[in-house]
DNA sequence: GTCTATATTATGATAGAC
DNA sequence: GTCTATCATAATATAGAC
């Protein structure tokens, strides 16, 4: 803040925008689409109100471009990861792209909230999401585990449910850390928290036994 | 609806109260706390907006009351479920119990979003809600999978972690159902999907081979 | 116990100066 | 591009008639 006085205004613009989608992502996914005012997350980002409508015209577009701000960084993650995963046995990947989802929930809670916030009513906002960003992503996650099958390992029940379990067992501690801590006591956020947590998911959604059990039955 | 004019005056007066309650649950799950509005719940209700202030004074005093309904009725199956086990084995004990969360979650997705919609801020809210409802449930929780290790059965993190875990692959397809049906095309309410998503909750987090592992190398 | 009417505040959107 | 000031609306809380 010391420095926006000094820079262009382009780049002052930018800052600007910037800092609103900051903030109205932590508003939002705090307290929801209606629960959040554009008076609050312009004070959080310590701009007019009016820059808001400068910026984006109006609260909903605010809110898309909070959307495109975190579920664009999961996708372009996502697609590096598997890109730099070409040739690795099945197992391995699914594994990986297991650990590097739980990862990033914990680094961006705002997104497992946006899903559960805006989850449970058939909103236009809803519809947006999940067109633009949910459906490309759980293609692609669909498509891993039906790999995985093909591969011998047996699923514990239908891809759509399984999916489901894997974000709800992987996001919910850092969806509700607050809460979390409060009646834990521990910090979801802790290095080895998440290090735990990450070995636990792998080992509950893709544990060694199944494959253990076939590679012995077949030789 | 049709009746209530031929009611007695206490008998609306607890019948208002009651639709209140019904719809303040469904508005403030929807919408986070101020999200909703009592106007909306009252329409909702079919009442006047006063009728919020008459009855619980305010909005505040509703989401509590609402907050007490759905994790009342949870602790009241929760208690009656365990009175019915005594002497029951460990292993079978904790199933059952594991599949009657996850059946509570499926006709109550209220509950879960509660958690997750108040769990991200440290409010008043939040605080009334840890102490007044999840910390006995949790407590309780912590205590039948301690005795779950006391068995022998591993586990495969830390009690917070799991009960977190357990808590996300149970009720995530309910929290965000609408959603859950525009990526999957699937109803997570069919009755054959919840007992699937049991089956597998219970297969996933107690599965039989670690016991049986253990009695093969004890035997 | 329920209703209509209203005071007061907060919200999203907007106009216009700099 | 950013700000202050303001409009129209919708929110919670409240008063008082029935």
């Amino acid at each position: 803040m010391s420095g926006r006085a000094h820079r262009r205004p382009y780049q002052r613009g930018v800052e600007t925008r910037t800092r609103l989608v900051e903030a109205a992502l932590r508003e939002f996914t705090e307290k929801g689409f209606e629960g959040a005012s554009t008076r609050a997350i312009a004070a959080r980002a310590d701009v007019a109100q009016s820059a808001v409508r400068h910026h984006f015209e109006t609260k909903d577009a605010l809110w898309r471009a909070a959307a495109d701000q975190v579920f664009g960084q999961l996708r372009e993650r996502y697609e590096t990861r598997l890109a730099g995963l070409e040739g690795v046995d099945v197992r391995t990947r699914a594994r990986l792209v297991l650990r590097d989802l739980l990862l990033f929930a914990a680094a961006h809670p705002e997104l497992p909230r946006f899903m559960v916030l805006e989850g449970s009513a058939r909103t236009p906002r809803l519809e947006w999401l999940e067109a633009r960003h949910l459906r490309p992503i759980f293609s692609d996650l669909t498509a891993l585990w039906r790999e995985v099958e093909t591969e011998g390992v047996p699923l514990p029940c239908s891809v759509a449910l399984l999916q489901y379990m894997v974000i709800g067992a992987s996001s919910m501690p850092y969806a509700v850390a607050v809460e979390y801590q409060l009646t834990t006591g521990e910090d979801p956020f802790a290095k080895e928290a998440i290090e735990a947590h990450a070995d636990a998911l792998v080992a509950i959604f893709l544990p060694e036994t199944r494959d253990a059990r076939r590679q012995e039955s077949s030789s």
